[in-house]
DNA sequence: AGCCATTATGCAACTAGTTGCACAGCAACG
DNA sequence: CGTTGCTGTGCAACTAGTTGCATAATGGCT
């Protein structure tokens, strides 16, 4: 139940609307918390009838309306209390984990479809470890002079470039595994 | 929808009740699965239901009699349709990345609090990765005689300790940045 | 003129997973 | 002899999240 809460940190760094707020899902916010656009605008409409976002309408020329949200008082208080809370102990989902040592269960051709599933499964992290590098460099060209919420968002970036590359080398360590079977 | 196959992995490897395959989602398998032993029990039925298990009752001394599950033929197929299929994107849900870039919209001792939380969550890993070496130590004496499902499990525990190491450092990195704030 | 992509919002139906509770037998501890 | 804890199974109610679909305006491409 945390969605509301990556919410208002992403509306608190940016007032945006449901559909920006989407884009920011898929590329920055969402590398460590998904949601689809139809999740955030059921979420977005209980949090305003909480009074937890206010809502203004900005006409637009060439474009649909939007409404833009912003975190009224009720919302970062409730932000507040939630960052006193204890962090849950994650749900941990690793589907590659279940189907590496699934792979004692099937045939050589099986194994090889692992095999590349896996070298592509590691291409895409490898671009993804490329954005998130790239992104380092675009969002904070100056490490020396960066705000307190800049300096927050580089270290949960920096998380993710580690991240990154320990799956990389890991993928390397099961691929040759695999090989080696 | 990998609970059924995260299943069969671990019925494959040893046939079990519901009850010691709630034990086993505690310890090996649910470090990168999750499952509740009510979940367990709803799955199982399902999957005996369709042909994918048989149960075999088996009357305890000094114990409830308990349902052993063994997996099928079908099951086994399914399972192997499965690892051929593409990995499906994981849906990251990362709290504490969420909760360190929310320490920008709260005051010092919010902070506080949070460098505190990371503290013991950064404890609890610790005594995870301690748990994954010792495991490995009992599991894996001798890593020169292993046979392919030993090697299996074997490359995905290293996944683990790995990832633990990894957050380990990075939890540093965390504590180091919230606390020069 | 017709089609596709982008911005923008949302409902409805479904699936997966969580939380709370229940029951039953036996063993060990005090 | 009562309480606690472990083994063992399961239902019911709820919450969160996914999938599929719908609508509407505009701009650009062919």
């Amino acid at each position: 139940m945390a969605l509301e809460h990556a919410i208002l940190v992403s509306l608190l760094e940016q007032p945006g609307s449901g559909y920006e707020l989407a884009r920011r899902f898929e590329r920055s916010i969402g590398r460590f918390w998904t949601a689809t656009h139809q999740q955030i605008y059921r979420v977005l409409k209980r949090m305003e009838a909480d009074g937890w976002l206010v809502a203004e309408e900005i006409g637009q020329d060439g474009r649909p309306d939007k409404r833009s949200f912003s975190v009224a008082g009720d919302g970062q208080a409730a932000l507040v209390e939630w960052l006193r809370a204890p962090v849950q102990p994650e749900a941990v989902r690793h589907e590659l984990a279940v189907k590496i040592r699934g792979a004692a269960f099937t045939d050589d051709a099986g194994r090889a479809a692992l095999i590349g599933e896996v070298e592509r499964y590691r291409a895409e992290h490898e671009s993804l470890l490329h954005t998130y590098l790239n992104g380092e460099k675009r969002d904070f060209p100056d490490l020396e002079r960066l705000d307190v919420g800049e300096r927050l968002q580089h270290v949960v970036l920096r998380g993710g470039i580690a991240y990154e590359r320990m799956l990389l080398d890991w993928l390397d360590d099961v691929l040759d595994t695999l090989r080696a079977l």
